[in-house]
DNA sequence: TAGACATATGAGCAAATGTTCATATGTCTA
DNA sequence: TAGACATATGAACATTTGCTCATATGTCTA
């Protein structure tokens, strides 16, 4: 396996001593994906404007539906991909789903991704 | 326009108390966008892998291509992405181009990303 | 227990995305 | 100045994504 990347590097490489460090220190494919996976469940408007909301208080679907000005259906599409990574989580009270942030590295980052935004 | 969001919430809301609180304090489509945007370069694997191959040291395209075993062209395609959003910058050393991290921001981000992976 | 209500879910569709392939651009060197 | 080389770019294509619409599920109340 190894032999394939030196392989590749030595048909078209320019400063073997960097690709060879970058490859020693490189992430690895999971680690690349599961990061992914995170940035791009909050790569989008609606995720963004829905985890927005949910850092000051805990909402219900319709409230985060009526808060963002998009239909429930929509809104709980993506609630439902926030759930699956663990992003959200939600207490029922009756018929009723309150939602809340379940992780507060994502309020983190997403703290942080603002700072950058507003400077 | 505040007129048709509570015509809306009228329609259908259960708590306008926190509607209208979530509303107030709520994130302008401009900077959502913006940070979505920011998060949406962070979310492919590709791009994780070049930007963590660049926390370490600058690298030119075709070491990077070797680096993560992929066409130069497409990693140039991704540069050019990063390059758009002031991810990386490069400098020329004849006709070689260096490309390395714009913006320590994005390291951090990258940074508390992996937290939250390896945790 | 029936019906209303809050939410979830599946199918379908248009738009966005990431790669490959072919070609263009710009820089060095013989 | 011609040719080699490093990179950029455009078109094309398959895949993914986010919405809408219709329908299903689960909970309360009369």
């Amino acid at each position: 396996m190894p032999d394939k990347i030196i392989d590749k590097c030595e048909v078209h490489c320019i400063n073997r001593d960097q690709v060879e460090l970058a490859q020693k220190q490189m992430i690895s494919d999971d680690e690349a994906l599961e990061l992914a996976e995170i940035f791009k469940a909050l790569s989008d408007t609606t995720r963004i404007k829905i985890l927005h909301a949910l850092m000051l208080q805990e909402l219900c679907v319709c409230d985060i539906a009526a808060t963002i000005s998009l239909s429930e259906s929509a809104v709980s599409h993506q609630l439902r991909l926030l759930r699956s990574k663990k992003i959200v989580k939600f207490r029922r009270d009756g018929k009723v789903l309150y939602y809340s942030l379940d992780d507060n590295h994502i309020e983190n980052l997403l703290k942080q991704g603002l700072e950058h935004v507003n400077e």
